[in-house]
DNA sequence: TCTTGACTTAGAGTACACTCTAAGTTGTAG
DNA sequence: CTACAACTTAGAGTGTACTCTAAGTCAAGA
């Protein structure tokens, strides 16, 4: 009975937000184990899983692609001895989204400039506009 | 002659980095107006053509879809008198890149945690590791 | 005159990341 | 026993944003 304490892939849809479609395909692709199964049939996922699909698509949201993300799953089951190679991954990941981040901040003043500067030109005309 | 003094697709595409292919895939999808042709056929770019593509490669950077991109050009072309939806269209774009970027900087961290954490892992086991 | 190369077009093809469909199985509630 | 919901699979389909192909035009240099 310890199988049904855990999961079922509706549960972990609806706890991720990831679709039961989606759970399945990054199964299937490899980002996530093999999830053991009750009845030899339905998936019943553990709180671990839950983790590592959490800890995914905080990957995703960085920008990483599913290709990495398959790499990196790769080297996550070969266990500790994959360390350095994960730590490598990451520090590139790091720089990628620091270097993401500046730009993303340059393009954001670019925005509140021409926000600021649009802004004006509309209050001016408003301004001059004869009231009836 | 005038024309002439005019930027070929070629230079275009070394200037701002897009490919002959992708810029006339956005003059045909109405990112960019229609270019100007030398010989009638021949496209030939002006410094302004340059400015205002090298603003949505920003509006891209930001992750604004082709979608909103093709609104906001069909606006700006539109003139002045669309300015109010222009600056709305760019301060829904602020806060979508502020909120992005909130959401990157808390992965950075979590990022920063792991390399930190299984960084040293590794380092205490090389320590333990008995000299030869 | 011939060839080369830069350009043109319409439309087909690609990569990525899902997202859905169809057909079938299983387990519980009535 | 039957109906139903929840699950299963393989494989097809979708949306986005390019990216490329094929066939053709045109001007300038050998």
């Amino acid at each position: 009975m310890t199988q049904d304490t855990n999961l079922t892939i509706k549960q972990v849809a609806d706890a991720t937000g990831l679709s039961e479609h989606t759970l399945r395909y990054y199964e299937r692709i490899g980002l996530i184990h093999p999830i053991d199964r009750a009845n030899n049939t339905h998936r019943r996922y553990t709180e671990d899983d839950i983790g590592w699909i959490d800890f995914l698509m905080k990957l995703r949201a960085t920008g990483m692609s599913i290709r990495d993300m398959r790499i990196y799953a790769h080297l996550q089951r070969q266990g500790d001895a994959t360390l350095p190679q994960r730590v490598e991954m990451l520090k590139k990941l790091q720089c990628e989204v620091e270097a993401r981040m500046s730009e993303l901040n340059a393009n954001l003043n670019l925005i509140r400039y021409k926000i600021q500067y649009y802004g004006e030109i509309v209050e001016s005309r408003l301004a001059n506009v004869s009231p009836e």
